[in-house]
DNA sequence: GCCAACGTTGGC
DNA sequence: GCCAACGTTGGC
């Protein structure tokens, strides 16, 4: 099985890379956006690479490399009346989102900002870089994925 | 805090 | 099924 590589935004405030690095492993819950369920439940492998977004923060960008730690199950959120996330019409019998165990693998020594991003030409076609690009879970290509772990040392 | 871009909801 | 109104995301 081919690996591949995705990519997940997280608002630092709610849940940041150095979080993750302290749990280690954290149930990736509460999306809420049925185009990345479905990258979730349709696209995603046990060891497949994550770059970790930094969204909603002074300087958004990519800051940590984590990787896919299970397959989909259904998100414990969605039937906790508590949740925000909670959702009154998803039926246990027939859940309606699902979530993913998200591995810490190491941070970036640097954040690749959101701006510079933007500035190459090779990630034009890169989902994010798109404009009006909202999703918060989103695939990669190998090319774009090997292209943004060479900006690092830069 | 503003607001563009989108997704969802619900009246008809 | 259409589409206006509303809510959310997330950069700036």
């Amino acid at each position: 099985m081919t690996k591949r590589y995705w990519l997940i935004k997280s608002e630092p405030e709610e849940f940041s890379i150095d979080a993750l690095a302290k749990v280690k492993v954290e149930p990736w819950t509460g999306i809420r956006n049925y185009q990345a369920r479905n990258f979730m439940r349709d696209g995603m492998q046990i060891g497949d690479g994550i770059l970790f977004y930094h969204s909603n923060c002074p300087e958004p960008g990519v800051v940590g490399i984590a990787e896919v730690a299970s397959t989909t199950f259904p998100d414990p959120t969605q039937f906790d009346k508590r949740s925000d996330y909670y959702d009154p019409a998803s039926k246990r019998e027939e859940p309606r989102w699902l979530a993913i165990d998200v591995r810490y693998v190491r941070k970036l020594v640097r954040t690749i900002s959101l701006a510079e991003l933007k500035d190459h030409d090779e990630l034009s076609e890169f989902t994010l870089v798109r404009r009006g690009n909202r999703l918060s879970v989103m695939p990669v290509t190998r090319a774009h994925w090997d292209f943004i772990i060479d900006l690092e040392m830069q």
